[in-house]
DNA sequence: TTGAAATATGAAAAGGAGTTCATATATGGG
DNA sequence: CCCATATATGAACTCCTTTTCATATTTCAA
């Protein structure tokens, strides 16, 4: 890559990392990569506010980065995209290695 | 991962992705992720200001996400880690393919 | 159909990060 | 030495995001 790539790919490049950034969103990306959960198994995995969890999986939807089906009155969200579950391991996988230096 | 991995890998997590995630970083690290530039390569290949590109790499270097070399008065920056070229080459993916959506 | 549980939403508050501007430092050339 | 070039740094300003608080909506159960 000797040029950058153009103004779109970036934008968008910039908006996928900038959604996975946020500490609350990504405790929910790495819950909800491998298992589905409901909002309720959320706020307590997550240790924020029902508010804060349901304000930030909005997001996580509008960028289309989750999943959801609903059973009765609750709504499961999962990862729906393999490249965000290897986004989150190779970043895994870099925090792991470095902290044994 | 049916648990949340700690509160420090979750920090180190997000400190990669909160680094990776500012659109003048972004572009920094995609110039210099294959090929090494100097800084003033750097402020026209990114299009932003001298001032602004240094204060970007001194974050980068904080965060050990590039390697410097020093050739005259001409500072060389490159990304240090196989980890962070891999991260980018992640997002650069998940977008190309979204894009064909 | 009424109440409780689960989730979503709107608006305001609180906090932090990116950017600029001015200037400092360092290095090499004449 | 002195000047120009290359890079770094500090402080202030601006803007945007996260978080909270209050409330609305939906669905099920009794």
């Amino acid at each position: 890559m000797g040029q950058l790539p153009n103004e779109k790919i970036l934008d968008e490049m910039q908006d996928l990392l900038s959604v996975a950034s946020d500490s609350t969103r990504l405790k929910i990306l790495m819950a909800i990569c491998d298992e589905e959960h409901n909002v309720t198994e959320l706020v307590s995995l997550v240790g924020a506010s029902q508010s804060l969890v349901s304000h930030q999986l909005e997001v996580l939807r509008r960028h289309r980065l989750v999943t959801t089906r609903k059973e009765g009155r609750k709504v499961y969200y999962v990862v729906s995209d393999d490249h965000v579950n290897a986004l989150l391991n190779v970043v895994y996988q870099h925090v792991i290695e470095k902290d044994r230096e």
